[in-house]
Order: structure tokens, then sequence, then C-alpha cells
DNA sequence: ACCTGAACACCGTTCAAGT
DNA sequence: ACCTGAACACCGTTCAAGT
């Protein structure tokens, strides 16, 4: 922690310089992942990357062309960790279920990174996997071609959306509590109550409300809505 | 545009003062709205600011507190155009479609500004329109108290975090085409296709979704979900 | 809730030099 | 697809000084 001091002059070990190879894409990426949990999203720069790993902060620039790459590999990493440990179930929707499940709970474990990242494309190999599950499970539903394609996008769609859009809430809501700030919730005290007699009147069931909640209702709108029209079309 | 120029010396207007009261909080948010249609997301700084309105940089900060608070009177802004002109339809499932479109719609014509904040709670006057016209289509539809913001937020989660979402993918692939590429969509070629079968299976057909027709299924299937419960809630 | 200019601490990125 | 340190152009924010 207090390495970098300028008594120098001392015994060596100032900045014991790094062996080759030490750094890794993987090792950065961790320690992005890291520094996005402890400090937020303005947390996440060269500086502390080589502060946190033992490095140069320019040393990144061996590994990743810029930090923008960085943050896809972090989006990959969160992908990987949603779907490690998923194994397709006998029934499609249980499936899908899972997934969606999985991807809320990395999102909302990890706000700062999922909020920089859940609307990227990354082209990573967790992406791959993640995209082939999802189709996977929509064929099993009886879905082929274009309509396969078109359903995925309903889930994914969903899914994406609104876990991410969670965790961007999250993630200020951290910052804002960081800052002493406690005022980021849908209680409204407008000036003039009487112009928004239905905002005055809904204020305490604001505070009631499990996002979670919404989230599976939607989730399962989805499951049996795709479950319906693929009959519909087998018959 | 080529103003700041230390020629000097000659008849004055090297930069004129503004006068007291020239700067607004609404000509600070129509410029930095506009900076950011114009400019992308890194492109709102307060040296462009100054540069727009013809004001030192930091004139702004008699205004604002923050960039973070320019960001919010921005993101209420966006909220006010959407629903400017808006009318209660006589039925109450046009009026929440109306509301659902005119916000994707708003979002994809600002999707630099969206992105930075569509998840945001602005307190601001124009929300609390948005929030009580949603409110009092869902009381039209004969939802109350607890229920009625139960269904508030299963109507605004998908409306916010599908257009805000793809309003964010929007501004990357602006951004993205800005720097030459355009490998922004969801066409994978995978080093090992044999891995990951659905997918490349579905590569055309992923490039002929139309997201747009996506969220109309979504805001219907909601819409009519809500329908099915309110009437069931009366019986 | 005035506007400006200098100054500060910080940030991403480049590049020549060291192993 | 090695690691470091100096340098560059930029950025948000603060503050004393000008109207």
């Amino acid at each position: 922690m207090t390495t970098t001091r300028e008594s120098v002059t001392q015994a060596g070990a100032a900045s014991p310089r790094l062996h080759r190879g030490s750094l890794t894409k993987q090792t950065i990426v961790a320690a992005a992942l890291g520094i996005l949990d402890d400090h937020g999203n303005p947390g996440l720069t060269f500086a502390r990357l080589g502060k946190e790993l033992g490095a140069a902060p320019t040393a990144m620039y061996r590994h990743f062309p810029s930090r923008d790459e960085i943050l896809l590999a972090v989006a990959d990493e969160l992908i990987g960790m949603s779907i490690d440990g998923y194994e397709p179930s006998e029934s499609w929707m249980d499936s899908l279920r899972d997934l969606a499940y999985r991807a809320w709970h990395t999102f909302a474990a990890h706000p700062a990174a999922a909020t920089q990242t859940f609307f990227r494309v990354t082209r990573g190999p967790n992406e791959l996997r993640a995209v082939n599950a999802i189709l996977e499970a929509i064929h099993r539903a009886g879905w082929t071609g274009t309509e396969a394609v078109f359903q995925y996008h309903v889930f994914s769609n969903l899914v994406l959306s609104t876990s991410g859009t969670h965790a961007a809430r999250v993630a200020v809501r951290q910052e804002s509590e960081a800052n002493g700030n406690v005022e980021w919730n849908q209680e409204y005290y407008p000036a003039h109550p009487e112009d928004y007699p239905y905002v005055v009147a809904a204020r305490e069931d604001f505070r009631t409300i499990n996002l979670f909640e919404i989230y599976k209702g939607q989730v399962e709108a989805v499951l049996s809505q795709m479950a319906r029209k693929a009959q519909l079309q087998i018959q």
C-alpha cells in the first residue's frame, strides 16, 4: 500500500521492475473489475491499474490498445461470470429463466462494470457462448430461422436492457451515497403538488417496489408469450 | 469560428465580454444537447460549451454546480421533448402506446444525450409531468394504490430500459463509424465455428432484425397483460 | 445563481529509452 | 502484444480579480 516513497537511496526495491510476462490480459481485466467494484465508475484509470498491479501505468498499452478495449474485455468477463456453471435444463423455459436471473445477479453484483458495458457487443468468447446458449434453448422451444433470431432479440433485449439499467441505477445510488446524498429514489415532493395529483398520491408506494419482482414478471411474460406463439406455429 | 487569435492590438472585439444574464440554464442546456448531438459523448466539455456560447468555460459554474447537474438538466429536457404535445387519448392503451413511442423516438434522435441520462432520476418538472401522465393512464385502466405503482414500473421500466439501451447502441455505432469501424453489429465469425453452431447458423438473420419492431411487440405484450389483469381484478 | 483568467490536480495516449 | 519515465494535449473544478 505505502510503496512509492522517495525515501530512496536505501536498500534497493524502490520499484522492483516487473519481469517479462508478469502482466497479462487476464490479470489486467481482473484488476479493472476489482477497481470498478471498489471505486465505482470514475475510479478506473491507468494510474490506479498500475498501482494495483505494481506496474507502470503505461504498461497496460502492451496488452490493450486503449481504455475502451479494457472495458470490452471486462464486458466479456462479466458475461463469462454469468454463464459459468450454466447447464441447459430439460425444459427450455427453465433454461432461459436461469440465464435471465444469472445476468441480473451478475450485473447487480458488479454495477459499475455492468453500467459501462452491458450495451456493448464484445465479440469475445463468452459472448459467443451466451448467444449460443440462448439460441439453443429457443430452438428447443420450436423456433427456427429468422423467427428464432427474432425471439432471441425479444429475450436478450429484455434481459440486457433491464438488468443493465438496474445496474446503472445501483451504481448511481452507490456514488451518491458515497457523496452523502440519499435523494436518488422516486419519492417526489413537487413544489406545486396540485399539478401532479397522481404522483403525490403514489408517493408512499414508490418506496415499497422490489425491482427484481418486476423483472421476474417481465421474464415470465416473455417466456409464456414465446411458448404460446411457438405452439400456434407448430399446429 | 476563428475568433480566438492573439493578433490583438487591433480594433477591440477580441473577446467581447458577455453582459450579465446573457447566460441562462436554458441556453446552457440547449447548447449541451446540441454538442452531444454533434460531437457524441466525449464531446461535452466546459471548453466546448464556452466556445459554443461565446463565454468563458468557467462561466457555467454560476448556473450549474457541476457537469453532472448539467447532464441532469439535459435529461429533464429530453423528457420534456418526449411529452411536449402529448394529449391523453380516450383509450388508456393508446395513451401509453403514444408515450412509449415518443420516448423511443426522442432517445433515438439524441442518442448521446439519452445514453448518459436515461437511467437517472432528474426530479425536474418534465419528469413529474411524465410520471403523472403515465399514472393517469394506468388509473384509467382500473389500477389504484400499490398495484398502480407496480404497473407503472412494469411500463416505465420497459420503455426507459429498452429505448435507452437502443440509444446507447446507436451512440456506440455512430462513434465507431466516426472512427472508421463498421464492426458494431452482431454478425459473428468465430474462430471455431463448430463450437457455436446456433450462432453461425443464425448469422444472416442477425442482420435483418428491426429493433423498433421488437420494441413494439414488447410494448403490446405489456399493455395486453395489463388489460387482462385489470379485468380480472374488476370482476 | 455575474463573468474572466490563471492555476491545480488529474487523465489517456505517445514515444524514446531501458531490460 | 516487454516494461518504464518523460512529455503532451486535455479535462473538471477552484478561486481571486474584474464588471
